[in-house]
DNA sequence: ACACCCATGTAATGGGTTACATGATTGC
DNA sequence: GCAATCATGTAACCCATTACATGGGTGT
């Protein structure tokens, strides 16, 4: 149910067709929420259907046309109502925790290649979140500048900060992993030696 | 795929009816991976189908019985080998970070409503796992205490060290979530005065 | 002409959630 | 006798993943 709420999200900042969405996707809301095309394409149908969003065909081209969506007065409603619901805590599902519980029955080695693996990519993920969010704090994140073009400066203010909020948690996520891995790396060296 | 491992893991401890796995279930690796009843016994079924389990009637009262499974050896190995193989980064879907990048589009009031009740279930959640971990400190979380039973204490010590390990990343996860939802209070506090 | 991007999906499958359904046994 | 617990599921639905499919536009 969530996708619907993301791409409302997204749609608040400006009008976009569907393209547009699963390319910004990937370098906003997608840190937050991932969703590939084959989702995004049908969920806006139906989201039109509803009467969430309503679109445009704007011209692409010379013969050719695509659609712009924007968000209704009864999308918007619809999110609003969604961002004042309470949150149901998420049921924990995480496939590095459940190995990690029972390592002991994987070969050292492989432990110690998959905690480097996991580091490795946790890494990458955070210098990518910072990078991301040194462009939120100077405001020239795309999808951000457009969304705040419209806004006061006050408006603007609460937007910008909500979202540096949002990524210095999932900063702060990835380093918990990252030091939780650490300790996984020194555990195995303490308990099979190097 | 990762409910057929958390099932296999669970019965490597010792044989279990699925009605002992469900229950031992919330009470071990259920903080790591949830799933309902309705999941556990098809899948139970499935795996036996697929010779990763097998089944022993066993009585229960005068006329009835009920089914023990147990872990096969090519259970074993295939957990063995899942084990082993990479782990695939999961996508983020986080309801509750797509709502912190959008509350400026939520009242105040509601915002600070959803937080305290999130602080609420964390504290309760952390709790919880700092409980589960001393039962494993002393070796007297029942699951655990049934595992290691069987095995020299150098086994039993991996094993619990290794399920400590676990818990150590589900504490600090949900003290960074704690710390994260109180610099949203402030922040809700800077914004939007008290 | 060709590569690469823009644009928009469908189909099959799998996994998870929610609600419902049923009956036996044990302990008081 | 009755409640609580033990035992085992089915059905409908939704959401997500993976693989596939197709065609126009732009720049060299």
């Amino acid at each position: 149910m969530s996708l619907r709420y993301a791409l409302i999200a997204l749609l608040t900042g400006r009008p976009m067709t569907g393209y547009d969405i699963s390319k910004s996707f990937s370098r906003s809301v997608a840190h937050v929420w991932h969703a590939p095309d084959s989702q995004i394409y049908p969920e806006l149908n139906r989201m039109e259907r509803d009467g969430l969003l309503a679109s445009v065909e704007v011209p692409w081209g010379k013969r050719a046309t695509k659609k712009e969506y924007h968000v209704t007065d009864a999308g918007l409603a619809d999110f609003r109502a969604w961002m004042e619901s309470p949150l149901v805590p998420q049921r924990p599902r995480d496939p590095a925790y459940l190995k990690a519980a029972y390592f002991e029955f994987a070969d050292p080695a492989a432990v110690r290649e998959q905690l480097r693996e996991q580091q490795e990519y946790w890494e990458e993920h955070l210098a990518m979140l910072e990078r991301t969010r040194a462009t939120l704090v100077d405001r020239s994140h795309p999808t951000l500048a457009a969304r705040i073009a419209e806004l006061t400066e006050r408006d603007a203010e609460l937007a910008v900060r909500f979202k540096i909020y949002a990524y210095d948690g999932l900063i702060a996520r990835a380093r918990t992993e990252l030091a939780w891995i650490e300790d996984g790396l020194a555990l195995v060296e303490e308990l099979h030696g190097s």
